[in-house]
RNA sequence: GGGCGGUUAGCUCAGUUGGUUAGAGCGCGUCGUUCACACCGACGAGGUCGGAGGUUCGAGUCCUCUACCGCCCACCA
């Protein structure tokens, strides 16, 4: 027990009780406990990108909250924390600050890299620096370390009940077996396979991406009119087109099978402006009549619609745009004629960009462009975090069997949502919608470095070629491996691209691939079956909504792979955290407040006490008058728990001596308090127990206390040890409600007159508070708090102080509440300093105040 | 085009199965330094609950339609 101080202040907490709590390991996980004891959480492995802003802060604290109420109600609380630093955000983040870019051609002991003695300050113009993929590796390990040092400071000045024993990182050696071993297991079941296919690609990053990290975005283009021509010399067929430069790639002109403009054209042939090639026109149910000429080009691949018609209707491939971006130097196939293949000339190596406006000047020196081209806004899928458009290429990459071709797998999915439970129960409409939008397998692989490689090497046949099918995969046992670095088992390093030899997959994971592994990361899946066993499946997804089509669906899929199970229970979904203009904060924007300024200008209590008014699942604004509201309240858990320990002197905490019906109708309402808070938390509402206890709270202070301030201090009879038991009762109860939330003011204060911790303490029981607030009539707080306000008032309403005394006080109202009043009278008499108190029966309350003499 | 969430005091939000005069905090105004708290307290003003219709003895709460805001999915020639 520790001495009060004179002046309670927050200054400090989150130092004094940060390293206390650390030094005494109050949050470690007891890993003795069996299953049902237990409660895990999945913590989101928050993307380490060099900063946090102040809406990472909220959603982690709702997270906190509900682990500090779980294990005040006894669970051993398994709460791990994460850094996601694997993938390409970090890649970019290295290229920028270090000025480098990764050349896998490169060998290790061939770079000039230097780290600059000043990094992140490039001069301008600076050249990116190529070097060997060793080193952009070691690069990437050296940020994130920086980063997670940082964030781990900021976690832990937030108050978050992390055991951080138990930490990972989506790029640690844990992830990357539980990612390599989770793969090879899918691969084995079939669940994970390889395929040659059109697959979206980013022409900036060199990768191919999911559909879930696609996004449209509004953008200029416009119309252009292109005659195709009747094999037949029958005159022309019109269509439109947004991307003329494809004219080359074309295969196909498409219309609705119903449209009978074009119904006679079916089963005939055109043939192609400016390259002369002829195409089939064919029907389609996609074809939508009302767009543009009501028939479309359909090009390899101008979308992923022209995808599902390639594959549908069986068309060839003319492939003319190439992995960076460009038209690919040689032809397509068909394109024979020699006034086409000159022209096609003209745009080979240009962008999309450059080429398109070469085409156009083709057409117009044909005449095979009707009019001006018609500009429009459309959008266009773009990367989540592209510059430029998506293009679509057809490459070699591993997928995930997700639903999206397959109504079985697709149905088990939607299965699975409906076994979870949502934390607001309308975020599975968002799940369900994705999922049953779908068109297609989630894609794993990406032509990237930082990230945990596909674990699978190709034999090489005895010509040199590699043979794709041929492949061989590492022992469980060996894992994580390198393909890249290391030989196949049975292989020597010098076969490695030989004949006979072999070769490493040189792809990675999507960091979505690791990502979904996290509950079987943390639990140890196969590695320790014994955590795992106590700790899986898990109890809670906290995460945002933004990523229920990626990171919580992803996870569903592979845990239902792999264990046949639901990864969790409860997925709690957090909304957004908004500046105080109802944008979404992000750091473009320049309006994003760093957490630890509010900590140390507030307290950590009272960023809390903002970010737990939030409710689960909505959207709130970042407002700094909320910060102050926290710390007021903070700095009131203070003061009023030093005036209660004052004036209950040497009583100690007695329910029993809680005679007086006043106390006893105090504790009762409090018990209905405790039962409200615990349903809230129950169900993962913070916001509603927070809610309910500050409600209380005020009324305890303001009424309650101000009622009983005399009676306490007449020491020594048995009104006064009523007051104090109750007082004391009270205060153990609200003290620990509030722990959940304000865990530094809360500790500190539990810390001035009990032992230990107050977040080892059992969460309150109505019961605890015993016969007193079992009995007691709630209605007497009432009626003396109505009647102290009534005085309050009219002394308000005369302008002179509270300490003046009323002559007399007349209280009509009814039978039952003067009967409750009468009970509380002489506390009501003392509060309002009443020389004379009368009560008249009426149908409701109304009081009458005569005032003394003021001063 | 399909769907989800929201709309309550100047601001931020509660309002749990429909039940008497719709709540809180902030802000604003007035008063007050009572021995926990001036990083304070007390009191007050302020809303026909987005709109229309319906069910009901009774609707902020249930139903229908509708407007606006935000978002998800689909489409995107």
């Amino acid at each position: 027990m520790a001495t009060i101080p004179d002046k309670p202040g927050l200054e400090g907490l989150e130092a004094t009780w940060g390293k206390r709590w650390e030094a005494d390991g109050i949050y470690r996980f007891d890993r003795a406990r069996p299953r049902a004891e237990v409660f895990s959480i999945d913590t989101p492995p928050p993307t380490v990108s060099g900063s946090l802003h102040v809406g990472s802060a909220c959603s982690y604290t709702h997270t906190d909250t509900v682990a500090r109420y779980q294990r005040m109600r006894g669970r051993a609380v398994y709460y791990p924390m994460g850094w996601d630093d694997n993938g390409l955000p970090t890649e970019r983040r290295v290229q920028n600050y270090f000025g480098v870019r990764c050349d896998p051609s490169r060998h290790y002991d061939d770079d000039e890299f230097e780290i600059p003695a000043k990094a992140g300050s490039l001069p301008s113009g600076h050249r990116a620096v190529a070097i060997s993929r060793k080193r952009f590796l070691e690069l990437c390990e050296r940020l994130v370390a920086e980063d997670e040092v940082k964030f781990e400071a900021l976690w832990r000045a937030l108050g978050l009940s992390v055991d951080w024993q138990y930490t990972y990182t989506t790029i640690g050696e844990g992830a990357r077996r539980t990612s390599q071993r989770a793969f090879l297991r899918n691969l084995a079941r079939d669940e994970a396979y390889q395929a040659d296919a059109p697959t979206l690609w980013d022409v900036d990053d060199q990768t191919a991406i999911a559909q879930a990290e696609m996004e449209d975005k509004e953008t200029p283009g416009a119309y252009h009119r292109l005659a195709f021509h009747r094999s037949d010399g029958s005159g022309d067929v019109i269509i439109e087109t947004t991307r003329p430069e494809l004219l080359a790639a074309c295969v196909a002109l498409v219309a609705h099978p119903d449209d009978e403009r074009y119904r006679p054209l079916f089963g005939t042939s055109v043939r192609t402006p400016l390259y002369d090639v002829e195409v089939p026109v064919v029907a389609h149910r996609l074809a939508e009549p009302e767009k543009g000429s009501g028939i479309a080009m359909i090009c390899t691949f101008g979308d992923v619609t022209d995808v599902t018609w390639w594959r549908e209707l069986q068309l060839p491939t003319r492939t003319i745009v190439g992995k960076d971006g460009r038209i690919l130097a040689s032809p397509p196939n068909g394109l024979a004629s020699d006034g086409g293949r000159a022209r096609y000339e003209e745009i080979a190596g240009k962008n999309v960009k450059q080429a398109q406006q070469r085409v156009v000047e083709h057409l117009a020196e044909t005449g095979e462009m009707l009019g001006e081209p018609r500009p429009i806004t459309h959008p266009v899928k773009f990367y989540e975090r592209g510059k430029r458009p998506l293009e679509i290429v057809a490459s070699r990459q591993w997928y995930i069997r997700n639903g999206g071709r397959d109504a079985e797998r697709r149905e088990a999915f939607l299965q699975r949502a409906r076994e979870l439970h949502w934390v607001p129960p309308y975020m599975k409409q968002r799940y369900d919608s994705w999922v049953e939008g779908l068109t297609g397998d989630w894609l794993i692989s990406r032509q990237r470095y930082f990230g945990v490689p596909i674990p699978v090497w190709y034999r090489v046949d005895g010509e040199g070629n590699v043979d794709h099918d041929d492949r061989v995969v590492p022992d469980e046992s060996m894992l994580p491996v390198d393909p890249s670095a290391e030989p196949a088992p049975g292989y020597d390093e010098s076969q490695r691209g030989k004949a006979n030899g072999f070769v490493g997959d040189g792809d990675v994971m999507d960091t979505w691939a690791t990502s979904s592994l996290t509950p079987l990361i943390v639990t140890a899946w196969a590695d320790d079956d014994d955590l795992f066993a106590r700790t899986y499946p898990m109890d809670m997804r906290p995460q945002a909504y933004e990523i229920i089509r990626t990171w919580l669906f992803s996870t569903v899929v592979r845990s239902h792979y792999e264990t046949g199970t639901l990864p969790w229970k409860h997925a709690a979904i957090s909304g957004w955290v908004l500046d105080p203009d109802r944008k979404k904060m992000s750091k473009s924007k320049g309006n994003v407040v760093g957490p630890m300024d509010w900590i140390e200008k507030y307290g950590a209590d009272a960023l809390r006490y903002w970010a737990a008014s939030a409710r689960p699942g909505t959207d709130t604004a970042f407002e700094e008058a909320q910060l102050k509201i926290g710390r007021k309240l903070a700095i009131k858990v203070l003061n009023v728990s030093k005036f209660v320990l004052n004036a209950a002197g040497d009583a100690t905490l007695e329910v029993d001596a809680v005679t007086n019906p006043l106390d006893q109708s105090m504790l009762a309402q409090l018990g209905g308090v405790v039962r409200e808070a615990t349903a809230a938390f129950d169900g993962f509402d913070y916001a509603r127990s927070l809610e309910r206890t500050e409600a209380f709270f005020w009324r305890f202070c303001d009424d309650y206390v101000e009622l009983v301030k005399t009676r306490s201090y007449q020491t020594g009879t048995d009104a006064s040890a009523s007051a104090a038991a109750a007082l004391l009762a009270a205060l153990a109860t609200l003290q620990r409600l509030f722990a959940p939330i304000l865990p530094y003011a809360s500790e500190e204060v539990w810390s001035w007159w009990r032992d230990g911790s107050v977040h080892c303490e059992s969460w309150p029981d109505p019961a605890e508070l015993g016969d007193p607030a079992a009995t007691g009539n709630p209605l007497v707080f009432d009626v003396a708090a109505d009647v102290l306000g009534a005085v309050r008032k009219a002394k308000s309403e005369a302008k002179v102080s509270l300490a003046t005394p009323a002559t007399r006080v007349v209280v009509r109202d009814t039978e039952a509440r003067l009967g409750a009043l009468a009970l509380a009278a002489s506390d009501v008499v003392a509060a309002g300093k009443i020389d004379e108190l009368v009560t008249e029966a009426a149908a409701e309350l109304s009081v009458t105040v005569t005032l003394g003499v003021a001063g």
